[in-house]
RNA sequence: GGGGGUGUAGCUUAGCCAGGUCAGAGCGCCCGGCUCAUAACCGGGCGGCCAUGGGUUCGAAUCCCUUCACCCCCA
């Protein structure tokens, strides 16, 4: 029995970009897969309602405004604006691309809240939150820096970014200073909300069980919710939902941030007449489409929320793969990133080329290369090659052979029409939108072969009707492949249903079965280029123009660390030396620490009864083997420390130049020789 | 430290969940053909001890365990 096309309403949601900064391919890797499922479904007459919207709120956004000097509101507004245009050119057709600051999502958000705390759901706490006095407000998530208390890095308030990677709920992080004037903080005892997350551990566990998740989705959240922690979900903010009862307080970013799913609902369903609560409170298909990073949040928070407010539970959560650039792992700092306005569409690509490219990558769940090489071979061979070469090779013959199309559809044609469609409509069930696209090229490959294979080049002069004959089942190909390609290119499908004759606009609304229904001659224009080559010098300038920021960033970054000033040290006396034991060490074996690109773990021959273990982060610098039989410096009396479990019993002194130089004795010393 | 994932022809990869025509495809390369088409297209060929070692089985790329390598995640 396939999953689709079902009776119940089905709604299809994307993971909220947050609205602090611009589109880029990443973010595309969660929407373009999602808008061609919803048009899939469509095709397969399935009732479906797509949403999404702008996650405005939390501090990041707040400190990121303040920067920019612009009121949230506005700052929010420029990016919301932004990501609504991004989505309009790629076809990204929701009905309703919403903002988390909605009155509707506010609204929303404080009656689930109010459901939550009715139903014994929500209980508050005092708690310690850092206070700065100079800028005279509390100092939740990002404007707390301090140290972690797991591994006793350097934090922010939320999370330890650099050390542990732990979160840290409000009050835990210790020593903690305000991000924006660097006063020590001042710790308040405070009343704040906490939601029962602990309670509701046996019920995700069963819930994840009946999910028609991503296994990359479910393995993970199963993890979860073997052990979980209740939530603190209000913040001392002005920016955000007002918590009710309490409105000083506002309720955490990732409260109000799915509840929008909620609210963009309501606003697209009362803009059409039709109920909301047919979806979130009735027997329907939630599907949420989300990247691999926000799992947690809507395998275990969201449903744990919405099962305590007595909402309607997902039925299917996506989790895409993410995408990597030239191989490296996306990153903003290190310029491997690539931004869909500035380093795409304004260099004049067309949106279906990146739609295309991403869709036919690989499986939804793993990750995908973008390079520019890639890109090119991609559209070339494919699109170009294949598929367009396809349609353009028959309607130009068509058009400039003069032949009058009609005639009866082989059944071997329609036999090869049935393969693309049947694999679209089970395979998106499965969320294998590669295995469509794929579907899609290899009907334009069939037909190429087709053609070739009866040589009307030569029958137009030998036998005219059975020219004509094969060249109306060619048509027919080409009007399926507008049909089916429809999700995967909106626009040149369009385009291609525009060059039968046909209105663009209607294709949208053609279900698969219109792939099989014999083409009738109407007048047709002028057949047109469908894809343009895209040509080696072009794709040289791209490579170019992401070398260039790949330098740009990597000179900034070491940049930044010569220009940091060398903290100024507090002056100490000889005594304070002297407390100091180094001594010689020799290297007596060494291996790396797996697991960490950092740690080297050797043995160290301090002139004692064994040698001891000692942990160093200069493994990028050095290798295990290299270490071996090197005379070190070591200090000798540090407080033993567990790094990832091992325990270190002393520090290797290293000097800071060239990622990491050893230090070490001008002549041969024995092990074990005191340094003063 | 804990968890997850990946490793199949030069490159990108399918197959693995339900073990037996499973060793497939595309690109690149080599050879041949065609000329309607954006030097596009069609046919053929070369190429893999399915990372490693072991186990289960009549039979394993596919299941179990070891090792190695790479990647990701830890809200």
């Amino acid at each position: 029995m396939p999953e689709f096309p079902c009776d119940k309403p089905v709604l299809v949601t994307c993971g909220l970009p947050y609205a602090n900064g611009p589109a880029h391919i990443g973010h595309l890797r969660t929407y373009i897969p999602a808008d061609m499922f919803v048009r899939t479904l469509r095709k397969m007459r399935q009732d479906t309602v797509f949403v999404c919207g702008s996650d405005t709120h939390g501090t990041p956004i707040i400190v990121n405004a303040e920067e920019h000097k612009m009121p949230p509101a506005e700052f929010i507004k420029k990016y919301h604006l932004l990501f609504a245009d991004v989505f309009k050119k790629f076809q990204i057709d929701f009905n309703r691309y919403g903002s988390t600051d909605d009155p509707t999502n506010h609204e929303r958000t404080r009656s689930i809240v109010m459901d939550l705390q009715k139903n014994g759901y929500v209980y508050p706490k005092t708690i310690p939150v850092a206070y700065c006095k100079t800028c005279a407000r509390g100092l939740p998530d990002r404007y707390v820096e301090g140290v972690c208390p797991y591994c006793g890095q350097n934090a922010r308030g939320d999370e330890c970014d650099i050390g542990c990677q732990r979160h840290l709920e409000p009050g835990e992080i210790l020593d903690p200073r305000c991000k924006v004037c660097g006063t020590k903080a001042e710790i308040r005892q405070q009343e704040h909300f906490f939601f029962k997350l602990s309670s509701f551990g046996d019920f995700l566990q069963q819930y994840l069980d009946t999910l028609h998740a991503t296994p990359n989705a479910v393995n993970y959240a199963m993890e979860w919710a073997k052990e979980l922690k209740d939530w603190c979900i209000t913040r001392n903010l002005e920016w955000g939902v007002r918590y009710p009862g309490h409105e000083d307080l506002v309720v955490y970013v990732w409260v109000d941030a799915p509840i929008g799913y909620i609210a963009f609902t309501e606003e697209y369903m009362s803009s059409v007449g039709r109920d909301w609560q047919s979806i979130w409170k009735g027997d329907s298909r939630i599907i949420h489409f989300i990247g691999g990073d926000i799992i947690y949040h809507h395998c275990i928070f969201w449903p744990a929320m919405l099962k305590g407010a007595g909402y309607t539970l997902p039925w299917g959560v996506v989790a895409s793969g993410m995408i990597k650039v030239n191989d490296k792992k996306f990153s903003k700092s290190r310029g491997y990133i690539v931004w869909v306005e500035d380093d795409y569409l304004a260099h004049g690509f067309h949106p279906d080329l990146l739609r295309y490219y991403i869709l036919s990558y690989t499986s939804h769940t793993k990750d995908i290369n973008f390079s520019w090489k890639e890109f090119q071979t991609k559209i070339n061979k494919e699109l170009v090659g294949s598929f367009g070469n396809f349609v353009n090779r028959i309607l130009t013959f068509i058009d400039s052979k003069g032949i009058d199309v009609h005639g009866t559809v082989d059944p071997e044609v329609s036999a090869a029409i049935k393969v693309a469609a049947d694999t679209m409509t089970t395979e998106i069930a499965n969320y294998e939108f590669k295995k469509i696209s794929d579907a899609i090229i290899t009907l334009s490959d069939f037909g190429n072969t087709y053609f070739q294979g009866h040589e009307p080049w030569k029958l137009i002069k030998e036998d005219p009707a059975a020219c004509r004959q094969v060249l109306y089942n060619c048509v027919q190909i080409v009007k399926a492949l507008a049909v089916l390609s429809e999700p995967l290119v909106p626009a040149k499908a369009a385009e291609i249903w525009g060059m039968l004759g046909y209105k663009p606009e209607d294709l949208a609304n053609a279900s698969i079965d219109e792939a099989f229904v014999p083409y009738e001659n109407v007048a047709r224009p002028k057949p047109k280029i469908l894809f343009a080559k895209l040509e080696d010098k072009k794709i040289a300038e791209m490579e170019k123009i992401l070398d260039q920021r790949v330098s740009v960033a990597e000179a900034k970054a070491r940049g930044q660390k010569e220009a940091e000033p060398e903290p100024k040290m507090e002056q100490i006396t000889i005594d304070d030396f002297g407390r100091m034991e180094l001594r010689v060490g020799r290297v007596v074996s060494c291996e790396r620490v797996k697991g960490s690109k950092k740690l080297l773990k050797s043995m160290i021959d301090l002139g004692e009864d064994k040698p001891r273990q000692i942990l160093s982060g200069i493994a990028e610098v050095y290798t295990p083997e290299e270490m071996v039989g090197k005379t070190v410096i070591v200090i000798a009396n540090l407080k033993p420390a567990k790094i990832m479990g091992i325990e270190s019993n002393g520090m290797v002194l290293a000097a800071d130049s060239n990622g990491a130089t050893l230090l070490t004795v001008e002549k041969p010393s024995e092990p074990g020789t005191r340094i003063h």
